[in-house]
RNA sequence: GGUGCCAUCGUCUAAUGGUUAGGACAGCGGGUUUUCAUCCCGUAAACGGGGGUUCGAUUCCCCCUGGCACUACCA
């Protein structure tokens, strides 16, 4: 059976480095039908960070990735609610099981393994500087490695401050990565670690060991930093007698100019692309695409996790460092939220009318055909009540209240979808009425001049003055005639209506702001327009 | 300094002992019954260098170079 681990010390937030390996742990043990658990390692107790915890067990919920094994929550719908453990094998935090770390280095000391160190911090900083200027390799020199029996008991009564070290045995330390291949290093270059410091709380080094060891780890899926300390989990296997799980150690997600991706330069925060709005299925896809993907020429680029479990596998981690690409991420973003929202529609539009046909006018974008205009009435409201609820919060309270808002939230779809926060500027003109000069209804390219706006305006005003039949269709079609009729382009018609109606450079096309503003607004504003001029 | 890892377009990457070295993002150009956007089409853009092995290397091996990580009583 395979197990896999992640083990994230709580700082506060959840590194998207660290989403990444445990969306790798997640998805390995989900494809082999394995295992996985969430570990804490907590032994830091300078670190301590309140919360830091329950953030992590959130973020994880939010982005979607279960575990079989760890610290959940009670209710995790709820924001306070209590942490229990859950598994066979706990406790799953690490500072519940120092007595754990004690007996375990216990029997490392009996055997020879490990040794008590009473070396000052001053004198280890001296000793090392020492060896940084004589261009030597900064390493403790084992000077209390044979301290005689009675001499560490000695200090011990006398109250010194000691820490436990690991003996690195000389030779050379072997291992195979899922990754990497064959690695090896000389255990004559490796310093005696720290198991167990002055305070008595275990390393990362030994809690790691221990804990994968008797939470049966089958394999280790880390980041690369991890490597060169690798050695040292092997000579600990072997001196604890047990066998070594199976190493996978992960290429590292750099910054742009390919260091180790840090809060420097940048958000790496999960929560900080969660409060800028990012979809949950934008960057598990995006994260999981940083040093992996399917391969086999597969173009597929857009996975969801249930999908990601299908396809993934660890051979086809790559070796080399990803840089985090925000504009890649804003792409993902982009054709999740085209994805799930037309998802939603065709849900909407299947349980107005079973029989609606759906037929993808171009990508992403459907046309949902009702045989029955009620039916497509209530999909016209259904679909403005889903655009509402994406960006209501920010829209002001008198725009609610009117009645064009429907409507007006039609034209700008596209536009909420992509920043609902921005929502106001996008629609506010239908409101009321923005101060535009003169000269935005000419456009010199198109060949508008001032004199011919004025004619376009007339004209248009002229025809759609006879039409009582207001709709989309009908805009259109009288608009199109009256081109027909100037005998000019329909840029040279178009661009100072839709100037007119909308007072901005930018914004929907003439025919859906005529709808949306009614005959008589409409009227008033190209009337407006020619004043002006 | 020591130890280790890595190396295909600007970025994420695919494929291969023989290919016009493919895709995506970003860029640029054009089109989409008016503008921005969307969408579509097109375009430019890469095998770090040197040795081998081989009929033939981007691909296999070695060296160099470069980049990165680690080098704490942090993880």
């Amino acid at each position: 059976m395979i197990k896999t681990r992640f083990a994230p010390s709580p700082t506060g937030y959840l590194h998207v480095g660290g989403l990444r390996t445990a969306l790798y742990c997640y998805l390995f043990a989900k494809k082999s039908g394995g295992k996985f658990a969430l570990r804490i390692e907590d032994t830091d107790q300078e670190r301590f960070v309140p919360g830091a915890l329950e953030n992590l067990i959130d973020t994880l919920h939010w982005v979607g990735i279960t575990y079989d094994e760890g610290p959940i929550k009670k209710d995790p719908t709820d924001k306070n609610s209590e942490i229990i453990e859950k598994g066979p094998v706990g406790p799953y935090i690490q500072s519940k099981r120092t007595a754990i770390y004690k007996e375990q280095v216990q029997k490392l000391i009996d055997a020879g393994q490990a040794y008590r160190c009473f070396c000052t911090k001053e004198r280890l900083d001296e000793m090392r500087e020492r060896q940084t200027a004589n261009k030597q390799a900064p390493m403790y020199d084992r000077k209390c490695l044979d301290l005689p029996q009675s001499e560490v008991e000695e200090k011990i009564k006398a109250g010194e401050k000691f820490v436990i070290r690991q003996k690195i045995p000389y030779g050379t330390l072997k291992f195979k990565d899922l990754i990497r291949g064959n690695v090896q290093f000389d255990g004559k270059t490796i310093d005696d670690q720290v198991l167990i410091k002055s305070d008595g709380f275990p390393t990362y080094h030994l809690a790691n060991v221990v804990d994968d060891h008797f939470m049966e780890i089958t394999h280790v899926i880390r980041g690369e930093e991890w490597l060169p300390s690798t050695p040292k989990h092997i000579a600990l296997y072997q001196a604890f007698g047990w066998q070594h799980p199976e190493f996978a150690h992960l290429p590292l997600l750099l910054n742009a100019d390919r260091s180790k991706l840090s809060k420097r330069q940048g958000d790496v925060a999960v929560e900080d692309y969660i409060k800028k709005g990012y979809l949950r299925e934008a960057i598990i896809n995006f994260v999981a695409f940083l040093g992996w993907n399917p391969g086999s020429g597969e173009e597929q680029e857009i996975f969801s996790l249930e999908e990601l479990e299908k396809a993934f596998s660890i051979d086809k981690v790559h070796k080399s460092g990803a840089i985090f690409n925000l504009e890649k991420l804003d792409w993902f973003n982009w054709r999740w939220k085209k994805r799930l929202f037309n998802a939603e529609l065709e849900k909407a539009a299947k349980e107005i009318d079973p029989a609606v046909v759906i037929s993808e006018a171009r990508k992403e974008q459907f046309t949902y055909t009702f045989s029955d205009p009620e039916n497509e009435e209530k999909f016209f409201k259904s679909r403005c009540e889903k655009l509402l609820k994406i960006c209501s919060e920010y829209l002001p309270k008198e725009f609610l209240n009117d009645e064009k808002l429907t409507k007006a939230l039609i034209t700008v779809e596209e536009k909420i979808l992509r920043e609902p926060k921005d929502i106001k500027d996008h629609i506010s003109f239908y409101f009321t009425p923005q101060e535009y000069s003169k000269e935005l209804l000419t456009h010199v390219k198109m060949g508008v001049d001032l004199s011919q706006a004025t004619i376009s305006l007339k004209s248009g005003k002229e025809d759609l003055e006879k039409l009582s039949d207001w709709n989309l269709k009908t805009l259109q079609d009288t608009l199109m005639q009256t081109v027909a009729r100037l005998g000019v382009k329909n840029g040279q018609l178009l661009w100072p209506l839709r100037a007119a109606l909308s007072g901005l450079e930018f914004s929907p096309g003439v025919f859906e702001l005529a709808w949306v503003l009614g005959k008589e607004e409409t009227l008033k504003r190209l009337e407006t327009a020619v004043n002006k001029i």
